[in-house]
DNA sequence: GTTCAATACATTGCACACAATCTAATTGTG
DNA sequence: CACAATTAGATTGTGTGCAATGTATTGAAC
């Protein structure tokens, strides 16, 4: 089967892939940089998450990094095991649980604060290159959770 | 701890955030139009490594779409599975294990030739601006691996 | 006030990713 | 030829992602 003219399943065409191999390679970046905190990639990205806004819902969390309660109820037991938050059942309504910050929990946002240069660094760019290619994404990202309805 | 002038830690501003979230949009949106094709997304992405060049072996798949064999090895094995592909010790190497499409796989090609213009149009993008954004993301992702040497 | 629907989270099951380790086969060296 | 080093895959264990389902709590309607 000879390859067309145009081949659009040709892998190197595909921005699906580029998006995928590269944010793979990006958690790869992270790892040696996470791990003397003892963070994972998501778990540093739920951090960022409370660094910002101490005592979210599990819901909120996840409309802020777009993932549900699936994924991230085992991730904060493993978070809070580490003792950097705590999962408390809200008392107003006992269906919530609030997830907030330990000292510790606090404490590692500034070793965590070498971590963005060192990534900019690894990625050889401008930080306007690094700008533009985040508003691009994130434009991009709107579009598709547009055209994927999660809810009816 | 107020936020500084720049917080060089806010979520909105991580371009790794922007590509991990939008990569895990792009998934979703396979998702469905995978579905019917018994695929899983990186099931897609060996079909169409294979769709180029059928007949390679685990590790040329590996570097293709830079995963090692701790994930391909049970994924080809449910394309197996599926009927899709036929993995074959090499006779002349016997380490080596070929991955052959079935006929099964070769036809599906067919089917999933419509994949490509059904993402095209839910990104809402131009051609010539997917492509100018696939090629962006290829650079970052070799500078990447780059920075990040996987082997001594 | 009881019942029904909605909400918030937890659980289960499946499929990746990947580090670390293991086994089998091949290659290189003498 | 013996044998150490290398190579190719497979296996194991941990941590996501997510669909589907379960459970407890709350809110709404009557």
């Amino acid at each position: 089967m000879p390859a067309t003219a145009t081949d659009w399943l040709a892998l190197d065409r595909q921005l699906c892939f580029a998006l995928y191999s590269a944010s793979l390679a990006m958690t790869k970046l992270y790892k040696p940089l996470l791990a003397p905190l003892g963070l994972t990639y998501p778990q540093y990205l739920v951090m960022l998450v409370l660094w910002q806004d101490n005592g979210l819902m599990v819901s909120q969390l996840g409309e802020r990094l777009l993932l549900d309660s699936g994924t991230l109820t085992p991730l904060l037991k493993r978070l809070e095991v580490a003792g950097l938050v705590q999962r408390l059942r809200d008392t107003a309504d006992e269906r919530r649980v609030l997830v907030q910050l330990t000292a510790a929990g606090r404490a590692l946002r500034t070793r965590a604060g070498r971590v963005p240069a060192a990534v900019a660094l690894a990625t050889g760019c401008e930080l306007s290159e690094i700008n533009s290619l985040t508003s691009r994404l994130q434009a991009l990202r709107l579009q598709l959770t547009d055209s994927t309805p999660r809810a009816a």
